[in-house]
RNA sequence: GCGCCUGUAGCUCAGUGGAUAGAGCGACGGACUCCGGAUCCGUAGGUCGCAGGUUCGACUCCUGUCAGGCGCGCCA
């Protein structure tokens, strides 16, 4: 009901901003705390009852006065101490809505938006933790191509850093294997190094001493030299894959995965470094603890340096993640190579490479970048923004959008569930920080894995007669519906503490009850086709119809209806404010809330049995409207919509 | 020490300065020969951490304070 609201405010600031001080933001209309009390509410009388020195209800009853020709507004109230409170035009406001429901009243703003997401390390298996960061990103990706925007997905591959180098360093010392050893290795090699890891982990902190052996390693990997780059390119490759298909469980996935690899042999780096130091943005350290080194000050805290060139003249990973961040805006002056990595149903997700080539792509030069990153690098992507800031790049710095959300922890209780004994000095702890290192952490696939399970049983238990391809499909589904939702149920600055019993519950606030509720609505048509022979088409010839019986209703289903239309058409409103906030739980409720009203609504006023028409039609309508926007919310969350459940 | 975040029902969490602070879970009690009970309806449960301030109006903004978390590496 965008639309619907700026026609009112626009008629309304023509109308009084001659007569009155006020702006146009003044104007804004919000909700009535009731139905009963009107659909839309103005509270600007207070503010200018202030400033002309003026009682509020009498400006309200003035101004409520230049209302009275509006044909969208039905009825208008003075209410309370000044608020004024319109009524719409209900047959012809839901006619409206309905023959729009396929026109987005949303409007691109950027040129191209770039959204970075999942970032997982190529060593060990996702976790819970990464599931959160893809699906809130994804599911950013998913409003912004909604709002029109041109959208590239990026999951950049640390396939050259500490983590990957642990797994090497663990299958050339502890394990002694070749690259054919690794080859061999059956089954979910995700699982296998992340046991590796943490053995690696436990090995490195046991044996100070081999941290020699460990930094050797790294930096033959990064320079490219056989056999320890040959290792980490296959072990960083093998796991990609696994997390490509992890995410693909989810319904997740991307346009281009930029390989740290790729910025190193290609002199991304480099490119930054002569950038940065000729606009003076970088300091060389002439003393101090950070002699030798090429620092740069954080703005308004000048007693701070972070080191980006270390005295060895190695970069810090900050240094890398300026010069990629200066690729995504196009600013570097160069460009990767890019090869297919993988292919589905006609996309492709294309891996960049340091070796020339003719490349039917290109990436990069956005307007607007987002990297959705957890809080805890809060303080490294004000330096990456600052880096683009002292090169003279304000307006990119400004859009270089860190999309921070909590870390996901454990309960007491699901650590336990999966074997970990708490320390005594930990007893205490109301949560436990996932941790690779650690192996401390719930697996993805894992997790999926027993949500399909349950899921099974239950569509076996409901649905005996499906086949059985059938009801695994269904289970796909339901898991990956559960899990969306609970990633997005919880505002981003909220620590996720994960529990099992609450992440495979069914029922309640979760996605699979909006699946179900989906499902439902969707059978009422089914079976009135099954029936009655009833097709879409009889409902658009309504809709185009001139006339709703509205009248028909008595005056309690009438203001139940008129709840579920005017909060249904909220839609857009609720998908803009998700973005704008990058909070998406909003969209989560929004949907959620949807769900109870029209629930509640369909078990008060039956449509199949209704012998009535006029009533039959209005509530056919009214759950064909609720419907359209659930599928729309449905697909913007990644939540699938199974046929049955 | 400095910076950022969080304190709301037994638990997990919502709540653009606006009217009577809401959900889910858990507890208790109910539901139509019905379009699917993964549903719906009801009951109980609150000094919105504490104290000031701004405002016609504060869970929301400001200040202080207490409690918890996370950052502040020549790690990534």
């Amino acid at each position: 009901m965008i639309l619907a609201k700026e026609k009112i405010r626009n008629y309304l600031w023509e109308k009084i901003k001659e007569t009155y001080p006020i702006s146009w933001n003044d104007l804004q209309l919000t909700f009535p705390p009731d139905i009963s009390m009107g659909d839309l509410c103005f509270t600007f009388p207070f503010k200018l009852a202030r400033l002309i020195k003026k009682n509020p209800r009498q400006i309200a009853e003035e101004i409520a006065e230049k209302l009275k020709d509006l044909e969208d507004v039905a009825k208008i109230e003075i209410a309370g101490p000044g608020y004024i409170n319109l009524f719409l035009n209900q047959e012809r406001f839901f006619l409206e809505r309905l023959r729009s429901l396929d026109q987005s009243q949303l409007r691109p703003e950027e040129r191209k938006i770039i959204v970075e997401h999942t970032n997982i390390n190529p060593n060990k298996a996702a976790h819970i933790g990464h599931l959160r960061n893809a699906c809130l990103g994804d599911t950013l990706v998913q409003c912004l191509r909604y709002k029109g925007e041109k959208v590239e997905v990026q999951n950049y591959i640390d396939d050259t850093g500490v983590q990957v180098v642990d797994v090497v360093f663990g299958f050339m010392e502890l394990e002694k294997k070749s690259l054919e050893d690794l080859e061999k290795i059956p089954g979910r090699f995700d699982y296998y190094c992340w046991d590796l890891y943490t053995r690696v982990s436990a090995f490195l902190s046991a044996h100070p001493e081999a941290q020699a052996k460990k930094a050797e390693i790294l930096r033959k990997i990064e320079h490219g030299e056989p056999p320890e780059a040959q290792y980490a390119y296959y072990i960083s490759r093998r796991i990609l894959k696994a997390h490509l298909a992890t995410m693909k469980r989810l319904g997740i996935t991307y346009d281009v995965l930029p390989c740290e690899s790729s910025i190193l042999a290609l002199k991304f780096w480099e490119k930054a470094f002569q950038l940065l130091k000729e606009k003076g943005g970088l300091i060389y350290s002439e003393d101090g603890p950070n002699k030798g080194c090429w620092v740069m000050r954080l703005e308004g805290d000048q007693e701070r340096e972070k080191v980006i060139v270390r005295s060895d003249g190695t970069v810090t990973y900050v240094g890398k993640d300026i010069a990629y961040q200066l690729w995504k805006f196009g600013l570097l002056g160069g460009d990767f190579y890019y090869e297919p990595f993988q292919q589905e149903n006609g996309h492709i997700i294309w891996i960049t490479t340091s070796e020339p080539r003719e490349c039917p792509v290109s990436f990069g030069r956005a307007s607007k970048v987002y990297n959705v990153i957890d809080v805890r690098q809060s303080y490294l992507q004000k330096i990456v923004a600052q880096g683009l800031k002292v090169l003279g790049y304000e307006e990119q710095a400004d859009k270089s959008i860190h999309f921070s959300y909590e870390m996901v922890a454990l309960s007491p209780k699901s650590l336990k569930e999966l074997g970990f004994e708490v320390i005594e000095e930990e007893k205490e702890r109301s949560f436990y920080e996932v941790s690779g290192r650690k192996g401390l952490g719930v697996k993805a696939d894992d997790l999926l894995d027993r949500l399909e399970s349950k899921a099974l049983a239950e569509v076996e238990k409901r649905n005996p007669e499906l086949s059985q391809e059938e009801k695994i499909n269904i289970a796909r589904q339901i898991a990956c519906g559960s899990i969306r939702y609970f990633m997005l149920r919880f505002a981003r600055n909220s620590l996720l503490i994960f529990d099992f019993d609450e992440a495979l519950n069914f029922e309640g606030e979760t996605g699979p009850y909006l699946q179900y509720t989906g499902v439902r609505l969707n059978s009422i048509f089914r079976k009135l086709q099954e029936r009655e022979g009833f097709q879409p088409a009889d409902l658009s010839a309504w809709i185009n119809s001139e006339f709703l019986p509205l009248d028909g209703m008595d005056e309690k289903e009438r203001s139940h209806f008129w709840e579920l239309v005017i909060y249904a058409s909220q839609y857009e409103e609720t998908i803009l404010e998700s973005i704008y906030t990058l909070e998406f739980a909003h969209l989560a409720k929004f949907a959620f809330n949807l769900c109870q009203k029209i629930n509640s609504y369909y078990h008060l006023y039956p449509i199949l049995n209704e012998k009535n028409q006029d009533l039959r039609k209005i509530r056919l309508l009214t759950v064909a409207y609720v419907l359209a926007i659930l599928k729309k919310l449905l697909a913007l969350m990644g939540i699938p919509l199974p046929e049955r459940m």
